[in-house]
DNA sequence: TCTCATTTGTCCGTATGTATA
DNA sequence: ATATACATACGGACAAATGAG
């Protein structure tokens, strides 16, 4: 039986969070590589000499860690030999996507279901052919003194009905979409890139065309990864940036 | 004694998972307002007639989920009364950030110390005056090619002596600073925007001067908040996009 | 397909330490 | 200083999932 490493003093760490820094070393060294299996909890129990609580709890930390999975009936397999989260970007709501998204609103132009022709279906990578209620409009500062985008929003056709009075609401389309369907974003992927400003976009905003602009792409995904809707907008580029800020997240250890 | 719900048949889930479902309608309801102390654990166990041990798992959900903070001596508070919905984007490595910018080199062009004068101070959200070791050069995609980006990054002068012979070393300049300092980027601040291709960045990528181009400043930042490192790139428009994928980050509940 | 040993998950009881009010 | 409340740690028992035979 081992025993853990404690400092002389009164000030060292609970027993589990000792047992969970070894299993950590012992991962890191290379002792147990990523893939293979961790000793069984009895086994930790019998080899370091604590209660099966303990081990669980530390287990627990390392499982927090993204360092272990554990499959009941199966053991506990290394999946990670470093804590793998190292910079986070955390939002509360999808709308805080693009920050300022909070304190706008829409002002939508147009509604209708569309077929997709191959330069639409190209431009947010979907196949053509298929069907989707097309919303286009412009966002707008709260004070209404300003534009801040133009918007053009593809929600799938099964939702089509449930958003029939969209022109009336405010409040994000895909928090209405989530809201009347019942179905969940799961998942969202933004593509930014810059590019001339489109025609379209340039009249709506009263700017010039083929002027450099922010052209961001938004996918929202249910949980198969099938899109349920996407969202184009197009900022002058002058006039806005898209600003993240992303926090270390670790332990000291 | 109050009895947690729990279906007829076999599929009921577990006791410390339908307390907490029990716990969570109750904030819900405002029966435990935001702010306000929960019961002791000692009174969850007389109330739902579970063990202390069972209290303090579903206790520990919700605290993973958000809804409550606990203090040893102090008992637990009702911190939120809705999951807040989290979308997160992980990266393990700032050189995610950019995701391509593993697989690609920095060829650096220049090092020199200078002091920021008003214009360049401006772009980098810096007051001008301070002195900065400031690198350009090209990043190219592994197999150079292609050119991915033009590259200007000012590093704080107290890291100059360090960085002697950054031209002849390859890998993120943020983690060499950071291996040979001591010093840790505890946060970075990436600012995305579209902009007119500038003339030295055109020279150096072959491209047109005034093209739409897709301008990242990355800020690297100490504990202090101070900024250790500043880099500007400058990707050609029609070539290049920057992508992030949230996940939803919360439990099915 | 079925059995069976293994392994983790759940749940109980008890005791003591430590931070808080 | 005392009482309270959470944190840590020991013990035992059974259930459920897994994987091998």
């Amino acid at each position: 039986m081992q025993s853990l490493p404690s400092a002389p003093g009164p000030d060292t760490l609970p027993l589990y969070q000792r047992l969970a820094q070894a299993l950590r070393s012992e991962i890191a060294a290379g002792i147990h590589p990523v893939g293979s299996g961790l000793p069984t909890e009895i086994e930790l129990c019998a080899r370091h000499g604590v209660s099966r609580h303990t081990v669980r709890a530390a287990l627990r930390l390392l499982v927090d860690q993204g360092l272990i999975e554990r499959r009941q009936g199966a053991g506990s397999r290394v999946i990670a030999d470093t804590p793998p989260v190292a910079y986070v970007h955390t939002i509360r709501s999808l709308s805080e996507l693009f920050s300022y998204t909070r304190d706008t609103t829409l002002e939508i132009a147009d509604a209708e279901t569309v077929t997709l022709g191959e330069a639409e279906a190209a431009a947010i990578h979907w196949p053509p052919g298929t069907r989707w209620l097309r919303i286009t409009g412009v966002r707008w500062t709260a004070d209404r003194s300003e534009m801040v985008c133009h918007v053009t929003v593809f929600v799938h056709a099964r939702f089509a009905e449930l958003l029939t009075d969209v022109s009336r609401q405010d409040g994000p389309i895909h928090a209405l979409v989530e809201a009347r369907s019942g179905e969940r974003v799961e998942e969202a992927v933004q593509e930014v890139s810059a590019a001339a400003m489109p025609p379209a976009a340039a009249r709506a905003l009263g700017t010039r065309t083929g002027a450099p602009a922010l052209r961001i792409l938004r996918r929202y995904l249910d949980a198969s990864g099938a899109p349920m809707m996407v969202a184009v907008n197009w900022h002058p580029g002058d006039r806005f940036a898209y600003t993240i800020r992303l926090r270390r997240d670790d332990e000291p250890a």
